[in-house]
DNA sequence: ATGTCGATTTGCT
DNA sequence: GCAAATCGACATA
């Protein structure tokens, strides 16, 4: 199931709205077939969103800023919707977050995975990969790669020149999408078992 | 100052 | 299938 082919010809960035409005699995549900697109060094990479984890500050051990956790790592989830959390995991990859809800409200929606759209080239450039493979884009790690993400982009908004969502109208319908555990949260007890992951139904580019 | 541990990926067995 | 890679955030002292 390719998601490209549903391209509109317009593309939008998404309002301050979209990310201050709703709970926030409703975001990470919205976000599937959005956008992500970068604009590095002259080079412009750009990818349908597939794969999303919603993680809640309300309540949800999983998440960074759970129980009001305030440090400088979280700090930008603490503020308004609309910008970027990049943080290091396992001293290696950079995993890109959505900060959503209003400010002092710390939710993100982590995004695990896009089907790549413009800049295939420079994307596998980044990857290692001499062509396109399944793998590509397939992982936090291996989004963020792809795209250029660093812990640099830490804090920017998602309207920019450099790092933006937009939307192209493509529409995900609730029986197209995948719910089921978070990957890599056992530390959070019965939260780990939150169906808060949400893949994009046939799509060949999920995560393993 | 020090010790633990990741919202992962990759390569080798 | 398993383990190494790699480092900063965080907690504890």
């Amino acid at each position: 199931v390719e998601i490209k082919n549903r391209l509109g010809r317009k593309r939008r960035p998404l309002s301050p709205r979209f990310y201050e409005t709703g709970h926030v699995t409703d975001i990470a549900h919205a976000l599937l077939g959005k956008l992500l697109v970068t604009d590095f060094d002259k080079k412009r990479t750009t990818g349908l969103i597939i794969e999303t984890e919603a993680y809640s500050g309300e309540g949800d051990m999983a998440c960074h800023s759970h129980s009001g956790k305030r440090t400088a790592r979280t700090e930008i989830m603490f503020g308004p919707g609309g910008y970027a959390y990049v943080y290091l995991c396992y001293g290696i990859h950079s995993l890109f977050n959505i900060i959503t809800n209003v400010k002092e409200k710390a939710d993100a929606v982590l995004i695990r995975a896009i089907e790549p759209v413009d800049g295939i080239e420079t994307m596998c450039q980044r990857r290692g990969h001499s062509q396109l493979k399944k793998q590509t884009c397939a992982g936090p790690g291996c989004v963020t790669q792809a795209l250029g993400i660093t812990r640099d982009h830490y804090g920017l908004r998602l309207d920019g020149k450099e790092l933006r969502i937009e939307d192209a109208g493509v529409v995900i319908e609730e029986p197209e999408i995948h719910e089921s555990p978070r990957i890599g949260v056992e530390y959070a007890g019965e939260d780990a078992l939150l169906p808060w992951r949400y893949t994009i139904k046939g799509s060949p580019w999920v995560s393993k």
